[in-house]
DNA sequence: AACTATTAATAAAA
DNA sequence: TTTTTATTAATAGTT
């Protein structure tokens, strides 16, 4: 190369080889940067001295996006769920939905009315506005509720009465058919209506029926 | 570099960016083997062009036995960082949080009276009372921080006051050593304690500094 | 892809 | 190691 260009085999002088690696490392540091800003690659470059030091570039912020990379790119057959960038990614998530939680518990808190400590006084006061509203909101809800509630109280009590008087009607139809009148004479009603079950109940439950 | 030294960024010349990508990989990949020679130390380079296609060197016959030593050499601590075990473990971790982050985000979505259609009147009430309650801590705590502003604002008006009063003694005294005597009679004090907000009074409080 | 002017890299020495 | 120096190597711009 330079001042006594050098055969391309091992250098066996210790000391001349421990110089060289020191200056092309840096110098192949340094090209691998240009490449990657100059044409926009993406590149990694890892490098073990004799002794077992590491030296890396990669034009990413991990290199082992790139390793990854790599490998999905020489047999993406074998899947990368194994891959550290997926850990990565898992890892990543967790902690973003773990400083979510704390966010989200912290805003409950406030909500509960607890950690106000650290509160100004204009926070407090949008927590009071929201509290608020969230009220009028429950209780609306409520009153829908409880009137949809009694909606269907008074509709299933429609349909008992309607049931009952037509028992009733059935009732006196058969008891003329069958011109039992004198036998109803001496026994009436009542009686038979004692025997009955769940039926009956309603029809008792009911009586005073305005039709 | 050479003949007309370029600027350490991104070509944007395509044509001219994709040239020396060209150039520039092939010295990169020459240096890389020739450090691995010269000094036979073990070198893994991998480059990906923009559009994606894979150039590399190894001294080794296979570069992932560079990667897995990079692997070790980096996290020799979390060795089982590849397990299954683990993987399993994140993945389980995720959805543990999502799920909490889920029900977190429902309860304040009720909080914030959203989300009811789903509820019974009981749970309804449930939260309305714990509305209330928080409404109540609330306002106990916005009290209080009004409370203490008010302190503190009486607190400087007293600090104000007794300083007030200090530099109109001082301002007698230098009257009268000054001989101004007759000025002072036709202008009192009073008129400058009167009007005072809280900004105003350090700002007309300072100008008669005795300095 | 080949050429060439010019800078960059680096081997040897200190 | 780092700096200096002499020399070759790399490469930007051009053809």
């Amino acid at each position: 190369m330079v001042r006594g260009k050098i055969d391309m085999k091992k250098i066996e002088n210790e000391k001349r080889r421990q110089v060289t690696f020191s200056k092309r490392r840096s110098g192949l540091l340094k090209k691998a940067y240009e490449l990657s800003v100059l044409a926009e690659a993406e590149v990694g470059l890892i490098i073990f001295s004799q002794k077992g030091r590491l030296y890396e570039f990669s034009s990413t912020s991990d290199i082992r996006q790139i390793m990854e990379r790599y490998r999905n790119y020489t047999n993406h057959a074998t899947s990368n769920m194994f891959g550290e960038e997926h850990i990565q990614q898992l890892k990543f998530d967790s902690a973003s939905l773990a400083e979510k939680i704390e966010l989200l518990e912290l805003s409950k808190r406030k909500m509960l009315g607890h950690s106000l400590s650290c509160c100004s006084y204009d926070e407090l006061q949008g927590i009071e506005d929201q509290l608020q509203r969230s009220l009028e909101s429950i209780r609306l809800k409520k009153a829908e509720v409880y009137k949809e509630h009694i909606e269907k109280l008074r509709s299933q009590e429609r349909d008992l009465l309607k049931e009952n008087e037509e028992l009733n009607a059935l009732c006196v139809e058969k008891s003329s058919q069958k011109q039992w009148a004198q036998a109803e004479e001496t026994a009436p009603h009542t009686p038979r209506t004692k025997s009955l079950g769940v039926e009956t109940q309603l029809f008792i439950g009911l009586p005073y029926h305005p039709s």
